[in-house]
DNA sequence: GGCATTGACAACTGTACGGTCGTAGACCAT
DNA sequence: ATGGTCTACGACCGTACAGTTGTCAATGCC
C-alpha cells in the first residue's frame, strides 16, 4: 500500500525535514505513546483511558486532541462519550523499529560492559 | 540472543515508552533530520556538513553530539577533521515510513478538497 | 426541573531545548 | 615556535511545550 512510494532522496527538501521532524515529536511523548499502545485494543474512550494511564482526564483529552489534529487518530461520539481509535496504525511500526534500534545498542553495552571496555 | 525484535505487547512499560518517545525526541529536529540526510552518502566531516546544510559549524556539532550519544552515528578523528558516519540506519526506515503516512494524508486532504467535502 | 458526569477549551507555570556567541583545545604547515 | 584551521565545550536567551487548574457546554439520571 503505502510501501510503494517514500522517496526521500539524498537532498531532501528543508520543508520535509520540518515535516518528518513535526511528525516524530508527535510521537516522542511517553504519554501519547502509552495512549497509542492502550488503543491497540481497539477504539476506547477518554474515561477509559484515564482510568487506565492513571493520568488526569484533563491531560488525557489534550494529548488525544494532538494526537487527532495529527491524523493519528480519530474521534467519534457515542451519547456522552467520545470514542478514540487509530487511524495510521504505521505508529507502531515506527515504535518497533525504534526498540529494535534500542535493543541492538543493548546488546552492545552489554558486550562492553561484559570486558570489552575498549 | 537480542534477535526477539520489537516485542512491546499491549501492556507497554512506563520505562520503554520514556526510551521510545526519548529516541523519537533526537531525531524530532529538522536539522539533525538534514544532518543525517547527509550522512548517507557516507561519513562525513563537521565543516563539510556545516557548508552542506548552511548552518553554524557550533549548532551542526552540536546535533552531531546528540545523535552521537544516542548511538545514531559514530565518530573518527581523522587528524584535526572529525568525521561522522551512520551507525543506525533503522532511522531512514522512520522516515520512510513516516512519508508514508504523511503522502496518505495528504492524499486524503486532496480528496476532500477537491469535492468529496460532502 | 435539578443534579451529577463527561469531555473540551483557556490560562498559567515550570522546565526543557534549540540556537547563538565566545572561547579553549588539538592539529597541521611554515 | 607561531599562526591558522578545525572541532568541542560552556553560558546565555528565547521559545515551545508538558502538566495542572479552573471553567463551561452537553448529556444522562433522578
Amino acid at each position: 500500500m503505502s510501501q510503494a512510494v517514500t522517496s526521500v532522496p539524498h537532498p531532501i527538501p528543508v520543508d520535509l525535514s520540518d515535516l518528518i521532524a513535526q511528525r516524530f515529536r508527535v510521537i516522542g511523548e511517553p504519554l501519547r505513546i502509552r495512549l497509542l499502545d492502550h488503543l491497540r485494543d481497539g477504539e476506547s474512550s477518554v474515561h477509559a483511558l484515564t482510568n487506565a494511564l492513571g493520568a488526569t482526564q484533563q491531560n488525557v483529552s489534550k494529548h488525544l486532541q494532538v494526537l487527532f489534529q495529527a491524523g493519528i487518530v480519530a474521534r467519534r461520539k457515542d451519547g456522552t462519550t467520545a470514542m478514540y481509535r487509530i487511524v495510521d496504525s504505521s505508529v507502531f511500526d515506527l515504535c518497533e523499529l525504534v526498540c529494535g534500534g534500542l535493543q541492538r545498542q543493548v546488546a552492545e553495552m552489554n558486550a562492553v560492559v561484559r570486558g570489552e571496555t575498549r
